[in-house]
RNA sequence: CGGGGCGUGGCGCAGCCUGGCAGCGCGCCUGCUUUGGGAGCAGGAAGUCGGAGGUUCGAAUCCUCUCGCCCCGACCA
């Protein structure tokens, strides 16, 4: 490719709306536009990278057995309407009326799709295992899109789906996919971990997720320092074998009676502490949940937080949300904060941290009171005990009891066992060899391909722009024609080209009537690997500088060998 | 959904408080000079100041409404 001829338009100022690294770098070189908040459109040069990436991917994806199709974006709302995730699915399901007034959305993903098709066309045993996967636009209308590819609203995305006639069949298909997916990120040079995701309530079910490490990622990982134990922070779960026993324990004498002490509009944990100079883990946070049935009541110890996902799944529901102060104010006779686990006539659980506690502080249940040297069994009762909080980096591997870390990383992708969700709900079944009738049991496999490239350069750059991994590079080599009016220049960066396009290496030549500042500067911004620069000087002693992007190791080649040694770079590539 | 900020040539911004010729840097076009890390000089094109309404002799500037973009927050009792 020429430069002259391509549609880069490059930028030397960073833009101002562009928070994170790879969006800033994105635009600068010129790869994408931003058309409407989260809506962007890829300039030649981003397209070229989204389409190297998604090559992989199919190189991948078909060698792992999964076929491709290709779903239409628009999709019918009985179809939502009969998994019941047109109610469920909530303000990210953008929704609009045809001119006959029937409802239809923009897909977000393709169960319902999907699971369509394969009921209507598997009939046997004999049919399955079935993969089928597809690249496509996905809509998602997100609260707040932000930080460019990152986290748009219409973005593309990989999704595989797998139909298989068991549960064990259908976890065979899942570390397929888990497999090619190690194998499309490390083909891509990311640096990523796969961690264990919450899979929801649906039972038996398992998950992970696919996360590329970087500071600026917005999801939290956490990693043992000691196994390979990895999580995403709503699935991290808190072994009480390993529990630290340092906190909980009582400061004063024992057997004190439960006390009440006035606590004028004194609600949140942190003003309590100081109010009644006691430490947080001394204090029992009560918290009353909505679970779409009777509401339960949640202890934590103060310094800790619910995790709702755990609540929900421990339940079995579909959602959990955090009472309004109406209910609050209807099961404790208080406002918030100053619930407590006395006299509550709901189902009150307890995280595992509290069963050893003594000589709590909690909530009254009486507006501006809490309680002091209350002691569970003497002075109330939970229903159970379950590990229903966040973990902390003070708590300890589940695993095997060593120090954990937390780090922040970016979603690229997420393997999920589905079972029989949506085969159920929408009737896909198969006659087993026997003739009975059976339902397929599903996975669903996504991959955010224009995440991926945005995490890509997340990973590697540096202050002059975007150093491309060679796998997914635009271009490998770009040819620096310094001055492309002085004709022994011009024909010799012409031949490099020529015979660089020849050995099929992809070529940028930068034939522009600019300065060679201009053109060094836009070379480092765009990330080319390999870059070799043509110009009267090296000429002179007929060679040419060969630099290579990441390490910025340059080399003096003789013309005759330039050819040669780009090549050796392609035999044993460094990324 | 709540709070805040910003909309002024293609990009980045000043001007607004205190109403009176629409400016600066970068980019773009032409010419000359220059040419191995974002050149210099000279000349030039380009903005209904997001939109609508109002106040005023006069509005980018003041008022009302509206649209868009960005940031923060969304109840842990």
């Amino acid at each position: 490719m020429r430069y002259s001829q391509l549609f880069l338009p490059t930028q030397r100022e960073t833009p101002a709306d562009a928070e994170v690294v790879s969006h800033q770098l994105m635009i600068r070189a010129g790869m994408i536009r931003k058309l409407t908040s989260g809506i962007y459109t890829y300039l030649p040069l981003g397209l070229r990278v989204i389409q190297k990436i998604e090559t992989i991917i199919r190189e991948e994806m078909n060698r792992a057995g999964a076929q491709e199709v290709l779903m239409p974006s628009v999709q019918p709302a009985e179809l939502w309407q009969e998994t019941g995730r047109w109610n469920v699915y909530g303000k990210e399901l953008l929704r609009f009326k045809d001119r006959h007034g029937r409802d239809y959305c923009l897909g977000p993903t393709h169960e319902e799709v999907i699971t369509d098709l394969v009921r209507k066309e598997v009939r046997s045993y004999r049919d399955l295992p079935l993969n089928l996967y597809q690249i496509q636009n996905k809509f998602r209308d997100e609260i707040r899109p932000r930080f460019g590819l990152m986290r748009g609203r219409e973005f593309i995305m990989k999704d595989a789906y797998s139909f298989d006639i068991d549960e064990e069949h259908a976890e065979k298909s899942y570390w397929k996919m888990y497999d090619a997916y190690v194998r499309i990120f490390e083909r891509c040079g990311l640096k990523f971990k796969a961690v264990e995701a919450d899979s929801g309530a649906i039972g038996g079910t398992f998950s992970h997720e696919f996360m590329v490490l970087a500071d600026t990622g917005e999801d939290a990982i956490v990693t043992c320092t000691s196994c390979d134990y990895a999580a995403n922070l709503e699935k991290a779960e808190i072994n009480p074998d390993y529990a630290r026993d340092r906190y909980g324990k009582p400061l004063g004498s024992k057997g004190l009676p439960a006390e009440k002490r006035g606590t004028p509009n004194i609600k949140t944990v942190e003003e309590v502490t100081r109010f009644l100079r006691v430490r947080p883990d001394r204090l029992v946070k009560t918290l009353i949940f909505e679970t779409g049935k009777e509401p339960v009541a949640v202890l934590v110890r103060g310094d800790h937080e619910v995790n709702p996902i755990k609540l929900k799944n421990l339940l079995g529901v579909e959602t959990v949300a955090l009472a309004d102060e109406t209910l609050v104010r209807e099961l404790t006779g208080a406002p918030p904060g100053f619930t407590g686990p006395l006299g509550l006539k709901i189902r009150i659980l307890a995280d595992n941290d509290i069963r050893p506690m003594e000589d709590m502080v909690v909530g009254a249940n009486e507006e501006d009171a809490h309680l002091v040297h209350v002691y569970r069994g003497r002075d109330f009762d939970v229903s159970g005990f379950a590990d229903l909080r966040f973990i902390t980096p003070s708590d300890r591997c589940p695993r095997c009891g060593k120090d954990i870390l937390f780090i922040r990383g970016i979603e690229v992708g997420h393997v999920f066992k589905l079972g029989e969700k949506y085969s159920q709900a929408m009737s896909a079944t198969y006659l087993d060899d026997q003739g009975k009738e059976r339902l397929i049991v599903m996975g669903c496999y996504g991959i955010g391909v224009g995440r991926t490239a945005a995490a890509a350069i997340e990973q590697n750059h540096d202050q002059d722009g975007i150093i491309f991994p060679w796998s997914i590079a635009p271009f490998q080599v770009t040819v620096l024609m310094l001055q492309p009016e002085d004709s022994e220049v011009a024909s010799q960066a012409e031949k490099i080209y020529n015979g660089l396009k020849e050995a099929n290496i992809e070529t940028l030549l930068d034939d522009r009537d600019e300065r060679p500042g201009v053109k060094f500067k836009d070379a480092d911004l765009i990330g080319i690997p390999v870059r070799i620069t043509v110009g009267e000087r090296g000429l002179k002693s007929g060679q040419v500088e060969i630099r290579l992007r990441r390490t910025g190791e340059t080399d003096e080649v003789r013309l005759e060998n330039v050819i040669e040694k780009v090549r050796g770079f392609f035999r044993e590539p460094v990324s």
